[in-house]
DNA sequence: CTCTTATTCTATTGTTCGTTAGAGTAGAAG
DNA sequence: CTTCTACTCTAACGAACAATAGAATAAGAG
């Protein structure tokens, strides 16, 4: 008997081309880069086109891509298309993804340092350290992404405050405040911008380790819609 | 302000550019097959080539890939070039993108039923359920793999049986023995072939869920070279 | 030094992928 | 029915990838 019988080589070659389908759906910087987009929640074709900085038509080209993966389904609603992730699977998946390429490319971890740590110098709060913070009543938690992303789900408690809107009402915060700033995770780029705002309208401001889909996923308490606060 | 700021788009487009490299990696089938036999340890390419069905000279491309990902290094023995994972997290990867693969296609699952459960007809046996049975000794416990597999890493007091071997050997196994066999992963073709020629002789056969890599990665014991028993 | 073995490099060819432009479709509003 | 919006499909073309053959290299044996 010969070690590779014919019918297990084609069961093998099926096999790992299925799974070698998974791979080719992340084979490219922008599906990773709408994966992680979804993870925050369901996104319209345009909007994920705006956020990942292309085209409308190439955006709706590696959707697709992603579709035919089944990483992601969709919703028509009137004209527009919404996108999501299959299953929550797949952030456990895009997350262990971004683990593994931090800990196997130094770059990655030198990028974080020079553009997330040089920029706010100071380590960031961990989820438990937030939590400890919210029960003793004496932190402002700040969401900086738009206002929709806000909306379709958030720490609860948090206040929503856009980066675009931050300058102009960060007048408003009570003075002396301790604000802790998250947005899509730990290597989204708004939150560095956020807390030079606020150190510069002398503000002690933190920003949170990773932002909102880690947090959901950790099973911690979450909002959906307008808060009134 | 405005949202994205050239900065913030430079730093994204370098970290999903880096994110991307391991999906570039896993964007082929051969190459996952290859990252799946290296889970099991250190491999020169002439067996890997063999293991996985393809010539010298392509099975030493796809490495380079593998390598220059950084997902596998080398070691240099002599004229033999022996290829390892980086770290053993490319092994948890490589679990989280099979269990994604098993959770989103259907015809993943199917395949499995089809050809090992409808083989063998019975359940797997757990680990922990293995641990009690030797707990009370009465199961031998068979490793299928080729002899140098075996060698390099396997569970503590299993029983080294190449597949080609078996039908010479089985004769020699104490009758009405149970045996549990195991392989290389859930998906390993051996195991099925080796439980065939087992019940074929008699003996009450079952096989592990899943094989070495994940025994090893529970921390359950494991053993290295050649066992007297 | 030559020969052998194991592996890698180079060049070539065919295939797939990514992007863009332009046309087409589904649904809502007028 | 027309018009608008949001999205998708088609075709085209350059870029990247995969497989193969043949040459080249590295290390050990004779």
């Amino acid at each position: 008997m010969a070690t590779n019988r014919p019918s297990g080589r084609l069961v093998k070659d099926e096999l790992y081309g299925h799974f070698s389908r998974i791979g080719k759906a992340v084979a490219h910087p922008k599906r990773i880069e709408l994966l992680d987009l979804l993870c925050q929640g369901e996104r319209s074709v345009e909007v994920l086109a705006d956020r990942a900085a292309m085209s409308v038509v190439n955006c709706s080209a590696h959707l697709r891509v992603l579709r035919e993966s089944r990483l992601v389904t969709t919703r028509r609603e009137g004209t527009r298309v919404f996108y999501r992730l299959a299953d929550d699977s797949v952030c456990t998946f895009f997350g262990v993804l971004r683990d593994l390429a931090t800990d196997r490319y130094a770059e990655v971890d030198r990028i974080v340092q020079d553009y997330f740590n040089a920029r706010d110098g100071l380590e960031p709060v961990s989820r438990d350290e937030l939590l400890r913070m919210a029960g003793d009543g004496d932190v402002v938690v700040l969401d900086v992404r738009p206002a929709e992303e806000y909306e379709a789900g958030h720490i609860a408690g948090a206040v929503s405050v856009p980066l675009d809107d931050l300058q102009a009402r960060v007048a408003s915060f009570p003075e002396g405040a301790f604000v802790v700033a998250y947005c899509r995770g730990p290597y989204c780029v708004l939150v560095p911008q956020a807390l030079e705002v606020l150190r510069r309208e002398g503000f002690e401001a933190r920003r949170l380790e990773d932002g909102f889909p880690e947090w959901r996923q950790a099973g911690l308490p979450v909002a959906v819609g307008q808060e009134s606060n």
